[in-house]
RNA sequence: GUGGGUAUAGCUCAGUCGGCAGAGCGUCUGGUUGUGGUCCAGAAGGUCGCGGGUUCAAUCCCCGUUACUCACCCCA
């Protein structure tokens, strides 16, 4: 079902498909909601200098320029480009009005965002994602690194998506660990320990040992302890096995326990430490997460995130946070690819008023409009074809009933999938609850 | 940004070793004086991605270009 778009990386879904993608957003909103979470949006563009302050990733920014403006400097820190994700707005918006804002504030934020990236499976250069963050003002209890793994694990739970692994792991345990180890260059690691899943260890240890001048030993005990990976709190025995001692390991192994131990009693199963996760580390200051699809593992992640601790600062003030970004476009590009799961209509009507005749439409109007007083989403036939052709209109766009009125007042409504037709009464009828709105449903 | 592959009907693809362009599906119309999905008949729909070259002749060969696609990079 999915197809190719005439534009690579800008995908438009056809209704019955979009469809699976407002389930999607409905589901996360609601649960996001049921976790407190107010909502914000901000504007698609920012300053250039705003989208920079924390990285050189400017060949992916999209700049806009009105078309007749003049070749201009893209130094320029004035210049406006559209947002690559929805953290940096974010920053900007909390700083903005901090006044207006009680910390901890939490908030969802749902959104298009542009990259300039070489589209493939699964990547866009516009997509949409799903955020939740909690920032604080100047601290930032630890216990919403674990709040924020548990709600995130709801939320997918609640989608019509399969399995998943919420992989966590911990900047300050892996950078510890190193330290701790005689390793300086942490980043270099964690660069080369992320090649992990995709060259193998051996490679990864010649790396290890050719870039970084890490000796045998080292290197070796680097990768052992990123094939760690439990379902429950032992990494923490796993590590200390290691014997590798350093405060900062201490503290990422603490931290990362917390929230390991909550996972195991509030969402078994579905969150795992993995100490192998590497990606992001740079900007993340202590907990990080990735998520993938069990069976998509090549997909890549689907939700990622971390604590950041100064998401934002101006001056004195700090403000650190922690948040999870759900990758909507390419969880439902890939639903739709593989038809996890599937609209029952093209179209929200549940009933097509039929026309007996033309001189009819106001009394199908009349029926249409008590349906809809009750919530019942329907529309009128336009012509009075030949029924056949009418309930064919219906059939083509997933409309489960067909309204017929005779000309001596009396309804009848027939449900066109079982061929059962009933007497029925516009003031009272009602379809079952699943045949009310258009239903996504997990393909089994 | 680097490297490979592909480009023919709305979709999936054939095809001509250079000589008027094909199938299946889909779409539309009719077959039913009114209750669909099957069946039958018919129709519409293509500058063979775009530009140039070779040739009597190019959708086919050559060059360029653009788009799509896969891998790398990076990421949701």
């Amino acid at each position: 079902m999915a197809r190719k778009a005439s534009l690579s990386g800008f995908p438009e879904w056809l209704p019955q498909e979009r469809a699976v993608e407002q389930h999607v957003l409905d589901t996360l909103r609601r649960i996001f909601e049921l976790h407190g979470f107010a909502n914000i949006e901000t504007r698609a563009v920012e300053t250039v200098g705003q989208l920079l302050r924390k990285g050189e990733i400017d060949k992916e920014v999209y700049g806009l320029s009105r078309l007749a403006a003049e070749e201009s400097a893209k130094s320029d820190p004035n210049a406006l480009a559209l947002h690559f994700d929805l953290t940096v707005p974010f920053a900007r918006y909390v700083v903005e009005n901090a006044g207006h804002l009680a910390f901890p504030f939490r908030r969802y934020q749902m959104q298009k965002v542009w990259r300039g990236e070489r589209p493939q499976d699964g990547r866009f250069r516009e997509f949409t994602q799903a955020d939740i963050d909690v920032v604080g003002d100047g601290t930032l209890p630890f216990r919403y690194d674990v709040e924020l793994a548990l709600v995130i694990a709801e939320a997918l739970t609640a989608l019509p998506i399969g399995d998943f692994r919420l992989r966590v792991n911990n900047r300050k345990l892996a950078e510890g660990f190193y330290l701790g180890l005689g390793l300086e260059d942490t980043a270099g690691v964690l660069r080369s320990i992320d090649k992990l899943e995709k060259i193998g260890a051996a490679k990864v240890a010649e790396l290890l040992q050719t870039e970084l001048g890490a000796t045998a030993e080292q290197a070796a005990a680097a990768l052992a302890l990123a094939q760690i990976c439990t379902a429950d709190t032992s990494f923490v025995e796993q590590v200390r096995a290691l014997g590798i001692t350093h405060p900062l390991l201490e503290e990422g192994l603490d931290e990362l326990a917390q929230v390991i131990e909550a996972a195991v009693r509030r969402a078994p199963g579905k969150v795992v430490a993995d100490l192998s996760i590497a990606r992001g580390l740079d900007y993340y200051t202590g907990t990080v997460y990735e998520t993938v699809l069990v069976g998509h593992e090549s997909l890549g992640s689907i939700c990622s995130g971390g604590r950041y601790e100064s998401l934002a600062s101006t001056g004195k003030k700090n403000y650190p946070g922690v948040g999870l970004s759900i990758g909507v476009t390419r969880l439902v590009s890939r639903m739709l690819a593989e038809e996890t799961a599937t609209a029952a209509r093209t179209v929200p009507s549940a009933v097509l008023v039929t026309l007996a005749n033309d001189e009819s439409w106001n009394e199908a109007q009349d029926v249409a409009a008590a349906l809809r007083a009750r919530g019942i989403a329907c529309e009128v036939a336009a012509k009075a074809e030949k029924f056949g052709k009418q309930i064919k209109y219906a059939d083509k766009r997933g409309i489960p009933f067909v309204w017929f009125t005779s000309e001596d007042g009396s309804h009848e409504v027939k449900d066109i999938r079982s061929g059962e037709q009933i007497s029925a009464d516009p003031a009272s009828w009602s379809p079952s609850a699943e045949d009310l709105a258009n239903r996504v449903t997990a393909a089994g």
